[in-house]
DNA sequence: CAAATTTCTGTACCTAGAGTACGGTTTTCA
DNA sequence: TGAAAACCGTACTCTAGGTACAGAAATTTG
């Protein structure tokens, strides 16, 4: 039981990274299996076809990304009892941890799925848009607590305040990744944070 | 030498929807084909390889972009001479216009491409780059010209504000496919919109 | 209108990869 | 040590990318 798992991990390393780089479609099994020296009996052993590995791909894919910023935002709240320097703190760190990615940060499965739905079934985009939704539940919880201490310069919603952490996100992974420089991902989530800090900054005199 | 120019605009029509949604690796030449109403040969004649059809692909996205990005911009400028308001109108014309998209913005080749950096050759991933290089360059010139009368209410580079409009359409893009809702991305802008007026906003009394 | 050029069609073929089926073998673990 | 788990080998089907080439039909141009 324990031996089978390490393959399949192995199978779902070698799938990710693969998948990231080419697409889903031109993702091959032979390629795969010979990676991960295995057979092709013994990899449709672990998943019933393509749309199972890409179902595993994507369920670890956001287990493991909800560990990460379970983290993060646990850490920041550590270091202060505000909620919204709290959040600060998490969006340095978070840009602190993107711009330390060496080869730069390797890319979302979510994007990557989005641009491929028409290939998966409606389980595995419903799975993804639960992902979205996940990340949104998480920082409109963040932002509402921020609004009970702190009145915004401006009249946003919370929702799309939310969004826009996974948005600067998914968009400066792109960035990153065209240019080949993981600095612009890192310095877009500071950018988020400057926001963030003039949205709940008291005005103050000139 | 026209209705070659028709038929080949057909096919790209056909192809950009199907690499949109089904990735370019899943695209197969054969469905192309006969959406178009064409045969093997005809496609071989338009284009050498499925690589010469990604390139074309790739040049006509950004071509056409860039023209949606110049009208928008210009008109923005007619009706404003200043360029902060200028930039506000023209980013609140954008997120009208994404709003108004039935069935939802449709998504984006670079970003579609960037995930697909492996299956491409050199000259392919460097069309994608200097694209996203034009849009730095084009949002660069507009916030050094906002520079040049008004002063941020924080420490930012031009490059990176320049890249957060990009990084905003392609985060929100993904955000607005998974979710199927278009109003994420409109939204998404208008908070872009809101940094850069917070941003260059003289501080006031409380 | 005729010639030249462009724009395709038809056929035949090669190769790789997804996926199925299934019997057998080895490895792991309780 | 024995059952279950984790594979291997083989053989086959089908779809798709891509090549090659001969020629037909449509279109444009002189």
């Amino acid at each position: 039981m324990r031996k089978g798992e390490k393959t399949r991990e192995r199978i779902l390393d070698i799938a990710e990274t693969s998948v990231l780089q080419k697409g889903f479609g031109a993702t091959s099994i032979d390629e795969l299996i010979a990676e991960a020296e295995l057979t092709k009996s013994g990899f449709f052993y672990h998943f019933s076809d393509k749309n199972a590995l890409a179902r595993a791909l994507l369920q670890r894919h956001l287990e493991r990304d909800d560990e990460i910023l379970d983290d993060l935002f646990r850490r920041a709240r550590e270091l202060s009892d505000d909620p919204l320097h709290a959040l600060l703190i998490g969006l340095k760190l978070f840009s602190e941890m993107l711009g330390k990615l060496q080869d730069g940060h390797p890319g979302c499965l979510v994007a990557t799925y989005c641009y491929h739905e028409r290939l998966f079934d409606r389980e595995i985009n419903e799975l993804n848009a639960s992902g979205v939704q996940n990340w949104r539940q998480r920082f409109v919880d963040i932002f509402e607590k921020i609004h009970e201490k702190y009145e915004p310069q401006d009249e946003v919603e919370v929702e799309a305040l939310a969004d826009m952490i996974s948005t600067v996100v998914e968009g400066g992974i792109i960035l990153s990744k065209v240019l080949k420089d993981p600095k612009v991902l890192a310095d877009q989530v500071l950018l988020m944070r400057s926001y963030v800090k003039l949205l709940y900054q008291p005005k103050t005199v000139n």
